[in-house]
DNA sequence: CGATCCCGCCAAGTG
DNA sequence: CACTTGGCGGGATCG
């Protein structure tokens, strides 16, 4: 159905994709579809059959989303581009992108080493700090506003006086150019294989991200990035080509990330006119560097040794290069010759066939490790729950008390959708959390919940490993490392920007309206986008949705925050799934340190805050998800989510974790999990697998089942209504989907309970995915869904594209834990869906909430409601601008 | 016609 | 030197 209303491109892509794609086995599912288009115009291949949107698309849907790191996932870029049909050229457009985004990494000539998502909270949120870190929101302002102000006039060189301006200030702040960013984990590849050269489409990809993590309303205009990434490069010359070619990498760009949902096309209309920018579609709630850092930091730095590093310092390493400061993280002459050896070091390893990495990374993960860290984490969420039963569901909000934290915001946000996905995965009994909670913890392993992570973080880990003893060398100055810090900390603590988003956030709903009005941009409520965007907007009755569309440009944090929430429903889905398999993979092979709660930030945080005891945990927890699982949704969580609430009560945490280790060589060298390790050892019987396994799975059952994924284009459906009215919760279809793993269940219960992903889960994914795999058909037929929300039902959304692609799951553990039955997961992408985030309904959240809001018909309403606010301030906008979603057309 | 952006030349890097 | 990377911009397509 949503096929049908898709454009024509959008079909064949799909169709393209389904019939090319031959991992596409569910394709199948799909085909519904595809009546629609005609296969026979494959024969020519039209400019966009060969895009790289679509190039790309295919390239994801040969990889998981979520691989298991034990498994060798390497990417042989000939046979990539043999099997795609394409030149080599293309796959290095994309392979530079998703570099950038630290879902691959080079390790060797023609290879590469595919992370998926893994790592992309992680990284979004280290891009997001380096981006505050060079004031892009600022330039962004400037350059916008010089140009209304001067459009007129010679634009050139205001421009170019403006960037030097910027540039100026970035000067004085000590950075400016920045290099690749990377993360902890996958730092090497930049500077050894790479050598110095990674120029453009890599970092240019990360700026251009940077951009629309820094900017409120998360659009940016193809021509105020284009000049923002040439001011950078080059102050002087505006010169036309340059500025042509720019925007033309940035469409490269856009498309690969377009591909992975991050972003979507939209117009924003200005005065002059539209011009084509890019929306944020991502995930909302990475975790901020920041605070990890600031806590752990000061203290780890100074001692001297490797002291744990919060993920942002070590990305930061190579940010700045070195124009002129060494300080930071730049490379010094002295430490070059350190750099070198590591260059070395890692050239080795990745010339090596098997890197010991991986081999230790496989090693460790599927054992106790696991399990491990398993029973860490279900401790965690037993204290949570158990705090969070005390407090009762009441709300969440407590956490926001705590002004330090400003996950809580972003949890905020997404708790909704967490506790959402918990209450489905409990199951049935969805009624009370409490109840569920109570029982985890009678149980003292855990409850079901559990089950549903994922094991792809463990990828990080065997990184760290890369630490050679060698190459861990002492820092050569500390000092440098101290300062970062420090910027850090007064980033965090200080930077107003980020505070009063948070504050905003949370506190003030009656902000919302006036940034409304204020803001610039403005969806257009023709646009179904717009009208999405306003549905999604939170469930809370504190706050009222505010009309999405409407984006200000700088200065209302709540607005950012309404739109980010909205937003954020959209990503819902994959956040979803993301952190469903996360968890699972925790659950299943990973021990992560922190899950273990070994790690040290973890440590220091509790204390720390003490205070709330609860909040802390679910910090925590949310940090140990986030920090392991990069993607972390859960930051919600914090209390919220069953998984997590069900506390430990005392769970010693070994000390053994190891921080990071940074170093000197002007890379840091994160060495985030180390601890794993230690922990590996530590393994807690107690909860095994079994518990995780069994009981649950009714409860699995339902999680998503509710939450389908909408494609933005399709808006129109209207969502809203589902979420209150219609307990989706427990859609026929999440039920009929169920049985299908059901089979597998057992096989997983008897095997590892560890690894093997819970049944529940497997079909929660499913279901969110829309697809059930080939394998496995699901009775999540579309028709299944009786819900009012049936037309979405058919869920299968496709992104914007409309394309489905079926990806393989993280395999691993599958396939290992149940040899008998080849089970292969398959995740389908969704981009875009969008749900709404129901943190309000707390008290229901077993039950299910994700509703996917969106209706484009709805928007009017939407948008007068929010007018209506009374809080809300008339704004005059200084500049409108229009956002609409080209897909409508 | 302007927005997109594919194609592939060819230089820089690497082994 | 051959091969891998990947900057770059002409010019074809799309809308």
């Amino acid at each position: 159905m949503l096929i049908s209303a898709a454009s024509p491109e959008i079909r064949n892509r799909e169709k393209k994709l389904n019939t090319d794609e031959n991992e596409a086995t569910e394709a199948t599912d799909c085909s519904q579809e595809h009546l629609s288009g005609d296969e026979s115009d494959r024969l020519q291949p039209s400019r966009k059959e060969k895009s790289l949107g679509l190039l790309c698309h295919k390239f994801l849907a040969r990889y998981p989303d979520y691989p298991n790191p034990a498994l060798n996932n390497n990417v042989c870029l000939d046979e990539v581009a043999g099997e795609l049909n394409v030149e080599r050229r293309r796959i290095y457009d994309i392979v530079n992108v998703l570099e950038s985004l630290h879902m691959v990494s080079r390790l060797a000539k023609n290879r590469y080493t595919w992370h998926g998502r893994s790592n992309l909270m992680q990284t979004l949120g280290t891009l997001k700090t380096v981006g505050d870190e060079h004031k892009y929101a600022e330039q962004m302002q400037q350059i916008k506003q010089r140009d209304s102000e001067k459009e007129f006039d010679s634009d050139n060189e205001e421009e170019n006086e403006h960037l030097s301006k910027l540039r100026g200030i970035e000067t004085e702040l000590g950075h400016r150019e920045m290099c690749f960013v990377e993360l902890p984990g996958m730092e090497f590849r930049a500077a050894s294989v790479n050598s110095r050269k990674d120029k453009s489409l890599r970092v240019m990809s990360q700026k251009f991200v940077m951009l629309f993590l820094v900017s409120k309303p998360r659009v940016v205009s193809l021509e105020v990035a284009a000049k923002i990434l040439i001011g950078e490069d080059q102050v002087v010359d505006l010169d036309k080509s340059k500025f042509k070619t720019k925007i033309r990498r940035l469409y490269d760009i856009a498309n690969v990330l377009s591909s992975l949902a991050l972003i979507r096309k939209v117009h924003v209309t200005e005065e002059r006119g539209r011009k084509p920018a890019f929306k944020w579609t991502g995930p909302e709630d990475f975790p901020d560097v920041k605070r990890t850092k600031r806590l752990t930091t000061p203290t780890s730095v100074t001692s001297g040794i490797l002291a744990p590093r919060s993920s942002v310092d070590n990305c930061a390493k190579n940010l700045f290069p070195s124009s002129r400061t060494k300080q930071n993280f730049t490379r010094h002459p002295s430490l070059v010759k350190l750099a070198k050896s590591i260059e070395d070091d890692r050239r080795k390893i990745n010339s090596a066939p098997s890197s010991p990495v991986k081999k230790i990374f496989g090693d460790f993960s599927d054992s106790d490790l696991h399990t491990s860290r398993m029973a860490q984490l279900a401790a965690i969420c037993k204290v949570q729950l158990d705090e969070q039963s005390k407090q009762s569901k009441r709300k969440p909000k407590p956490h926001y008390a705590k002004p330090s934290q400003k996950t809580k915001g972003k949890a905020a946000k997404t708790t909704g959708h967490v506790e959402s996905t918990l209450s489905s995965e409990l199951g049935a009994n969805s009624s009370s959390q409490t109840d569920l909670s109570v029982q985890a913890y009678s149980q003292a392993q855990y409850s079901p919940i559990i089950p549903v992570i994922l094991p792809q973080n463990q990828t990080v880990a065997p990184y760290a490993i890369y630490l050679h003893s060698s190459s861990a060398r002492p820092m050569a100055n500390p000092s440098s490392f101290a300062v970062r810090s420090m910027t850090f900390g007064d980033n965090a603590a200080g930077s107003p920007a980020d505070t009063n988003s948070e504050y905003s956030l949370h506190s003030a709903p009656t902000g919302n309206k006036d940034s409304i009005s204020s803001e610039k941009y403005e969806y257009d409520l023709s646009q179904k986008n717009v009208s999405s965007t306003n549905q999604r907007t939170t469930p809370d009755k504190g706050h009222k949705r505010v009309c999405t569309e409407t984006f200000q440009e700088n200065s209302f944090p709540k607005i950012s925050k309404t739109q980010t929430n909205l937003e954020d429903t959209a990503e819902f889905n994959e956040t979803y799934q993301a952190r469903v398999k996360a968890r699972r993979g925790l659950i299943a092979s990973r021990p992560s340190p922190r899950a273990l709660h070994l790690d040290p930030e973890f440590i220091n945080t509790p204390e720390g805050k003490e205070n709330k005891g609860s909040d802390n945990l679910g910090e925590s927890v949310e940090k140990f998800l986030e920090n392991e699982e990069k993607p972390s949704y859960s930051d919600s969580e914090a209390g919220l989510t069953p998984v997590r609430t069900v506390p430990m009560p005392a769970f010693t945490i070994p000390a053994r974790l190891q921080p990071e280790a940074l170093i000197p060589a002007g890379y840091l060298i994160p060495i985030s999990h180390p601890s794993l390790f230690s922990c590996q050892r530590s393994k807690s019987p107690e909860r095994k697998g079994e518990t995780t396994s069994t009981p649950s799975h009714p409860a699995y059952q339902s999680p998503i089942t509710g939450v389908i994924p909408v494609t933005s284009d399709f808006h129109h459906v209207t969502l809203t209504s589902t979420r209150s009215k219609i307990p989706v919760s427990q859609s026929a279809a999440s039920i009929a989907s169920f049985p299908l793993f059901s089979q597998a269940s057992p096989s997983f219960a008897s095997g590892r309970q560890v690894n093997g992903p819970s049944p529940g889960i497997l079909n929660f994914t499913l279901q969110n995915l829309g697809l059930i795999s080939p394998g496995i058909h699901s009775s999540v037929s579309p028709g299944t869904l009786t819900t009012p929300i049936s037309p979405i039902t058919g869920h299968l959304r496709f992104q914007q594209g409309g394309m489905i692609f079926v990806k393989p799951m993280s395999p691993l553990h599958v396939h290992n834990q149940i040899p008998g039955q080849p089970m292969t997961l398959i995740s389908l992408q969704q981009p875009t869906v969008q749900t709404t985030p129901k943190g309000s309904q707390s008290a229901h959240n077993e039950s299910f909430f994700h509703t996917p809001v969106s209706a484009s018909s709805q928007l009017p309403a939407v948008v007068s409601t929010a007018s209506r606010t009374p809080q809300e301030n008339v704004y005059i906008p200084q500049r409108k601008l229009e956002v609409s979603t080209e897909d409508n057309s």
